[in-house]
DNA sequence: CCTCAAAATGAATTTCGTTCATTTATCTTT
DNA sequence: AAAGATAAATGAACGAAATTCATTTTGAGG
């Protein structure tokens, strides 16, 4: 059933598409253009290649969504449960994992809804953080809602990130919003950036909050 | 400004499109045959009418979104926090805020990407939560960093209902992964939906986290 | 009744993902 | 060296999509 198992004869012309450069030329056009910029022909071109040459390596978009996230989750380091108590391995995991997609946020909508089956790298994570949690005595049956628990919050932070920095302007609404324009007010005064702030804080009240209440009786 | 300002003379014919009615179609067609049935000539036939009728009101796809996008918050039920205490009532809050984007899956990965319209209804809801935190005794400039802590979590939850159900199939990979393909099955075993359970743990975390963290020395 | 402007039309344009018959180029075998 | 096999790339074509625009319809105000 291996690809290169019986070539018998015959020899193909010398390849310019294979699998690690489409991808490179996807992801490049995805962060530098916005999702949207990603379609098949705008790729073609990227790569010198006519658009139908593609499928000869891809069978669809979809697939080749699969092969971006992939790469894109190679960049989540998950060495951290190695060396690191479970606490802060699960905050600084939680931090890079959002900071990466924060960098691909058109991406996020997208690889959320992916199945995660045909990525190992994907998988290879999810194992690592069960391992660290079955390790610290977590019940079995609510290690993947923990697990996914934690991915929604991330997943929602990093589309956070994205957000307009005026979002909250109350605008013309004033009067009939004073504690919140109040709010938004104060938290300005801070100084911090919304998005980071509000990750933090959520974060560590997440990762506290689901650890307490897991931990085997 | 006001649209109905100065009409010196001559009345339209009668109108057979109007913002509500497009909408509710809309969002009709959505729920019915899923987000890939939104189409403007599709939802220009569900009305009687030619699909370029529709942009003498709508002004563009990503406007009839937002319409939408109006219509489905309207549905979030904040007057909990008039009747409860903080804790349940932003439990219930959230839950009716999740539920309601869980009752149009199919436009949960557009929505989320959308910037949140700035309707009064939407910064209504905003100002009940902000001021039920303040009543609360949450320090003044965390208060926005929670709310947005919570709704992060709660648009990261209603996109994990979209996800499909056999998205932690670990198929021939399960050699390489026994701690999370074990966690996979134990949670099965419990015959709770995972979105919802993720959801609710996620949620009594993240609420008691934050409530803790936050309150006024 | 006449006018005029909003509403609706339908044809046209562009762009999208994808398919397919065909050509090209390169290796293996004779 | 010639022939053959075969993957890679091509380019034209498809259906469906969003959107534009010149034109026609229509109904109330003057």
């Amino acid at each position: 059933m291996s690809e290169q198992a019986h070539r018998r004869a015959g020899r193909p012309r010398k390849a310019v598409l294979n699998k690690e450069r489409i991808t490179e030329h996807a992801l490049n056009l995805v962060s530098t253009d916005g999702y949207d910029a990603l379609t098949m022909s705008r790729l073609a071109k990227s790569l010198g290649v006519a658009a139908s040459a593609l499928y000869n390596h891809v069978s669809s978009k979809q697939d080749l969504l699969q092969w971006i996230q992939e790469l894109v989750m190679a960049d989540i380091d998950a060495t951290v449960f190695d060396t690191l108590d479970i606490e802060p391995a699960l905050i600084q995991w939680a931090t890079s994992y959002r900071d990466t997609f924060a960098r691909h946020i058109p991406l996020i909508p997208v690889i959320a809804v992916l199945p995660v089956s045909d990525s190992p790298r994907t998988l290879d994570m999810y194992e690592r953080v069960a391992e660290a949690l079955r390790d610290y005595g977590m019940d079995d049956g609510v290690i993947v809602p923990s697990i996914v628990a934690l991915e929604s919050f991330i997943f929602g932070s990093a589309m956070d990130t994205a957000a307009p920095h005026d979002i909250f302007e109350t605008k013309d609404h004033k009067d009939a919003t004073p504690n919140f324009t109040q709010a938004v007010a104060d938290q300005r005064a801070t100084g911090l950036n919304t998005s980071d702030d509000s990750f933090q804080r959520g974060l560590e009240a997440l990762v506290a909050g689901l650890l307490a209440a897991g931990s085997r009786s």
